[in-house]
DNA sequence: GTGCTATTTGGCTATTTTGCCAAATAACAA
DNA sequence: TTGTTATTTGGCAAAATAGCCAAATAGCAC
């Protein structure tokens, strides 16, 4: 089976998902919206960066439909959409310990 | 709570296995391989790029401990060393859903 | 209206990723 | 040995991403 332009279009799709959770910081903000809705000066703070750079992330995960958010007063207060991601720490726990496994078996 | 260095570190060594995902045709790689092992030319001749460009898409999923790998004379044959990860095929659709209802709502 | 705070957007540079070509490597056959 | 095939590696240019600063926007209080 070759690729077509069709089935390229439906992976594309999927891997812009998948990459807007590719992120240190993104994945951090995932993990904590599982938690309940935080407004951005919130994320900010625990995340040390300038809330540009926060607000940006913040802006590819929604933009991939993982996020959603509401402003209310001056503030944005962001939520976890979809909470089927967190599916993916168990299994990317998974695959950190094979990985520390497999190297253990190389030294020895 | 604020991000220290150990924190992040455990973020950026999941973001490196998320990210080993995030692009079409590492997605498609995984796809194809959850169906049993496939050699690097069985690839390309699906994927249709050239061969070097398909051999390092490989070395990323294998990098990420994601594909393991084994020669056996002329070809090298890749197999998924991680099935769990076929789960977030399951949920980024269901984000792909949610996206289409959204952008229907959106529309009327 | 002005002033203050929270957030987003534009713009810029530095870094990373991608994909091709060419060259190197590896296994096998003659 | 030479030749052939399968794959990886090095190198390069184009494209995408990240993170900061400064400016713009939005809501609220006065």
């Amino acid at each position: 089976m070759t690729v077509n332009n069709q089935v390229k279009q439906k992976y594309e799709a999927r891997a812009r998902i998948i990459k807007a959770m590719g992120h240190p910081t993104r994945l951090f903000i995932v993990d904590e919206l599982s938690k309940g809705e935080r407004c951005v000066c919130e994320l900010r703070d625990m995340i040390g960066a300038d809330i540009s750079t926060v607000s940006k992330h913040l802006s590819v995960l929604k933009q991939a439909g993982i996020v959603g958010d509401e402003k209310r007063g001056l503030q944005v207060w962001y939520n976890l959409r979809v909470p089927c991601i967190l599916n993916f720490f168990g299994c990317v726990e998974d695959v950190l310990k094979a990985n520390v496994a497999q190297a253990r078996k190389a030294i020895t």
